[in-house]
DNA sequence: CAAAGGCACGAAATCGTTTTCGTGTTGAAA
DNA sequence: TTTCAACACGAAAACGATTTCGTGCCTTTG
């Protein structure tokens, strides 16, 4: 076991001063070629590389981010992830991931974590209870700390802050408007409570459109789903008997437990019904008739993110302080669930 | 914005030492009791929490593992990681995540990077490059600095160090068992190249099952799939006009793949043929019909890696060096994919 | 020959903690 | 009254690096 080699070390070895070292290795004109030469040789063959927790303690930046979501085994967020890591590594920074499993508590504690020196800012998505509760003091105290912080899709207006987001509403009237398209006129909505932002939004665009092409809203055709858990039963009793020809479902499991009732209702997808989910994730594309879907593209959004994140952390803190709502915009992405 | 506060601010607004501030924060003897809540209901009003980087600085240890996978856009990693954060943060671990993207050289950087300093340890899963390329100087090296390793799932026969897998061999024997036991006489294989080891393994398990059976292995029913990319084309080429009765796929893809080629062959699954997979996602659990596959426990190979991780961490060098492997059985899960 | 300037390097502060080892004061025992 | 322990606290080193400010010596120039 051959354990790191420090400054120190080398200075000992070559018998010359600690200052030197660092002054060769970075190449400061004040060392003669000649030792720098002799001390860059011997770094080099010892395998030296600065300490980063040292270089993090005297420069003040730790180079890392940190990101906070709900859950990780969840299509959507590790194409985030995966877009934040691509430019936080082309940028020299580094991910720190800590899941808040939905809780309030983690969430907070996460942060109190993370924000003691860890990392330099923060990306986030809000757990479900977070919105919930509206208790945001976690956010303003880290912001209030001078750590930037960037949300993403589940944001909250009650926070200055960097975000970005998918623009839910217009994502919402591209699908219903879609399915108005293709004929249909009784069309439900599987939502989900409207505390998280993006239900809220999504039935919001729901409405909208339907109003915009002079169809009444029924409000027997909008479910909101509570728990996760029970979705699937939920929507089956939901479904049974419904007089409709089109579905729009805030996610793709809502779809296609969707899709499955209908067929357990002897109704065929897309003949009978057309159905449109949210989120293009493995199950849309593979799905059995294969979803239409709104599209939100998650490592873009994430992308954006990280770049966000990371500008405002290499501005000096008195450049003026705007702050920035990207919207990336959602695709239709037809495939077989809706007639064509 | 009001910056964290440190131990010296502390002592100089209270007109004590830095060293009393920081013994009473730690409740030690030597300070008077007077002092002592003093100093904390003073820390306590400014929110004081020790930085972690001094801190880290100073221990020599950081209190964060580095985790490196080839990618995190597969459910099967994002279960790894989630067991994984579950038990450090446990134990007061945070967890770093760097992806290879299947590079050895991502690989190699990420964990130069992630070396200084970063963290006390990797769990990591190997990119496919790095095991084609047989190159694990990294590995090597790290472990000679004294970072502990645990490698799970794309596991390494040449590097000493703790190791978490499934039991692949006997995985694909169940499977194929299972397929052999409802009647099937012709079963496809279609797996991965020879160098992921898993692609090698399972690809065992098939073969000794099938003698064991004291059927013959046809090699002109394994399939070894090179480019992800063209696995579906790929896939559906292969199955055309075959004569089976059952397919064992190494993983959800080109299970539901086969299932597409056999339908657009006009055969019925599973009425003509079964199909069984491995990794038990939501891919297999929502796809019509729903996938039988080998279920490879995610979430506790990260557990158990992380346990195994940290316990390595938290002993001292002197004690012996064991290495443990730790298998994680896997299980049967039968669904709708195959005949009962 | 003396002053000045440049070169090559070292000492020390700094980042925020913890911890060891003093040290001054007080009180009690001899 | 002297001595010694106990008490309560401070000074300083250490972790590993960077950087500012010296400083000694040699060379050049007036």
């Amino acid at each position: 076991m051959r354990p790191k080699i420090t400054l120190k070390q080398i200075a000992k070895e070559l018998d010359v001063s600690i200052s030197t070292v660092s002054k060769a290795l970075r190449d400061s004109p004040e060392i003669s070629e000649e030792t720098k030469e002799k001390i860059t040789a011997f770094a080099k063959f010892y395998n030296y590389k600065p300490n980063n927790i040292a270089l993090s303690l005297k420069n003040r930046k730790t180079k890392t981010i940190g990101i906070i979501i709900p859950e990780i085994v969840h299509h959507f967020f590790t194409t985030v992830i995966s877009g934040v890591e691509k430019v936080a590594n082309e940028l020299g920074y580094n991910v720190l991931v800590c899941l808040s499993d939905n809780s309030f508590d983690k969430e907070v504690l996460n942060m109190e974590m993370l924000a003691n020196g860890s990392t330099d800012g923060f990306i986030m998505s809000l757990a479900k209870e977070t919105m919930q509760k509206g208790d945001y003091h976690h956010l303003v105290e880290a912001i209030s700390q001078g750590m930037p912080l960037v949300l993403f899709d589940r944001v909250v207006d009650e926070i200055t802050c960097d975000k970005v987001i998918i623009d839910d509403v217009n994502g919402a009237k591209k699908a219903v408007q879609h399915l108005i398209d293709i004929g249909c006129k009784k069309i439900a909505l599987i939502s989900t409570v409207d505390y998280v932002s993006v239900g809220y939004l999504r039935t919001k665009g729901y409405k909208t459109t339907l109003k915009d092409n002079f169809l009444n809203v029924d409000e027997s055709l909008i479910l909101k789903i509570e728990e996760m858990d029970e979705s699937e039963a939920e929507i089956e009793r939901f479904l049974k008997d419904k007089d409709i020809d089109g579905v729009f479902a805030v996610n793709e499991h809502f779809a296609i437990s969707a899709i499955k009732a209908m067929q357990e209702n002897g109704k065929k997808v897309p003949d009978d019904v057309s159905v449109i989910g949210f989120t293009d994730g493995e199950l849309s594309k593979r799905f059995i008739p294969s979803l239409t879907t709104v599209s939100q593209h998650g490592t873009r959004m994430g992308e954006e993110a990280a770049r966000m994140l990371i500008e405002k952390l290499e501005k000096t803190p008195a450049e003026d302080e705007k702050y920035k709502t990207i919207i990336v915009e959602t695709g239709l992405v037809t495939r077989n669930s809706t007639k064509s």
